[in-house]
DNA sequence: TCGTCAATTATGTCTATACATTATGGACGA
DNA sequence: TCGTCCATAATGTATAGACATAATTGACGA
């Protein structure tokens, strides 16, 4: 193994605490010690050691030292699905029909509950996600024209609203809601389920800065549907 | 803002990546520029791209240059609540009631689904979270007794296995499943729910390297309860 | 006894420098 | 024309030292 001493640093160090020889809580040799163990200048641990901090493996005290760091079970990193990627991943042809599309005046309360451009128009879509012509999730998305104003002239007869937004429009900040809840008329219909099916809910907000850029409501099928949210080295992914 | 400089050129690098100032696929400055435009040394540069090369951000080649990466996996930042926490602080009372308890022996379909250590013995846990006595959520978890042997002799009786283990169990790995689904009439008996409602459900797997600790598959009365997932520097928080 | 303050210690940031590595592109020769 | 090889330009790794910052500890004084 070649590898860079501050890799091996942090990889040694990284194995104590993955496999429970160095237990959270517990503190790390002091700098100076490791930089003697190893024989390197304080540079190089040091290097190893911000990586680990950057990863949330330990966590660093000035004076005091540094320590294996408690997980947070607050946060483990949620993968948002391409629904048309793993739509196409499982072997079905994807496609999303528009039911819907609509301008929305600027003030109206829709705008305000969506947290977008008061004052410019908001275009309204709704849509159904087929795979292999059975409805796998519908959406109703608000979209700022202030905002993105090429989103009027799209026709979204084939690409869904969501993958032309990622595609074209850059964004740095977003909140995801999930929930379930039991389909309405208007979503049963949509869905072709029985009304009171089980459905996840996720409500998506997206900001470029403090400006506002989409709001989109989904409904997924919930005999069809699941999110996978993982925390730690995610060597296990391929096992499922 | 009293930032080291690396943290501000990796900051500023980041949002002009994110605000879309700089395209995925184009080059960076070389490090010579950068160094030259801030005024700092080589070091104090690589450090910022080296932060960004490991966030995933950017690409680095030697003698090419760096490059803005194109986005890959689509994830967001999933906040798991403390139920316990969450309960408490919007002034309700907690309480965790256990309605079984069970030795599994090693070798049944059971362990093996669930991943856990097929030679040892589980311990099968059910029960039900509470809110002033209204139930919130129902719970169903086993645990690797060859992992956690402590964890047989715990009561339960008012903390929840779930908060014991976060408090004396070291873990590295976990993985959590959310779906919609039907409250089956077990389920729907201990959340005193109609048969059919419906549900958010959570099902996690916990591991310490490589050993399993933990399996848990938890029913949330889909009307009480979402989880959410944010993604960028998290301002809007308070909003909501 | 109790608080205050300063010395100490460990991490945090930064510089200037050196040499290693590696892909590119151009010079040169067959 | 084509391939080989080398100079070059960029990142990658590492060092030694300087100073900054912050928290702990203990000494000292009220």
């Amino acid at each position: 193994m070649s590898l860079p001493l501050h890799e091996k640093i942090r990889s040694e160090i990284e194995a104590d605490i993955l496999t429970g020889v160095r237990t959270p809580g517990s503190r790390l040799p002091t700098e100076h010690d490791l930089m003697q163990h190893y024989g390197c200048s304080r540079m190089t641990v040091s290097k190893a050691l911000s990586a680990l901090a950057g990863g949330g493996l330990i966590e660093r005290r000035k004076r005091a030292g540094s320590f294996v760091a408690r997980p947070k079970v607050h946060s483990m990193m949620l993968d948002i699905p391409d629904l048309e990627l793993e739509i196409v991943q499982r072997g079905q042809r994807y496609r999303f029909e528009l039911s819907e599309r609509t301008i929305v005046p600027p003030g109206t309360p829709q705008a305000r509950e969506a947290g977008l451009a008061e004052d410019g128009e908001l275009l309204m879509i709704e849509g159904v996600h087929f795979a292999d012509d059975v409805p796998l999730a519908c959406e109703a998305r608000l979209v700022s024209l202030s905002a993105v104003p090429e989103m009027a002239a799209q026709p979204f007869s084939d690409d869904s609203p969501g993958a032309w937004l990622l595609k074209h429009v850059p964004w740095t900040e977003a909140e995801t809601r999930i929930a379930s809840v039991a389909a309405n008329a208007g979503v049963a219909a949509q869905l072709q389920l029985p009304a009171g099916a089980p459905c996840l809910f996720v409500e998506r907000r997206t900001w470029r800065g403090d400006e506002g850029i989409t709001q989109v409501r989904q409904h997924f099928v919930g005999s069809a549907y699941s999110l996978v949210a993982r925390f730690g080295p995610a060597k296990r992914a391929a096992d499922f």
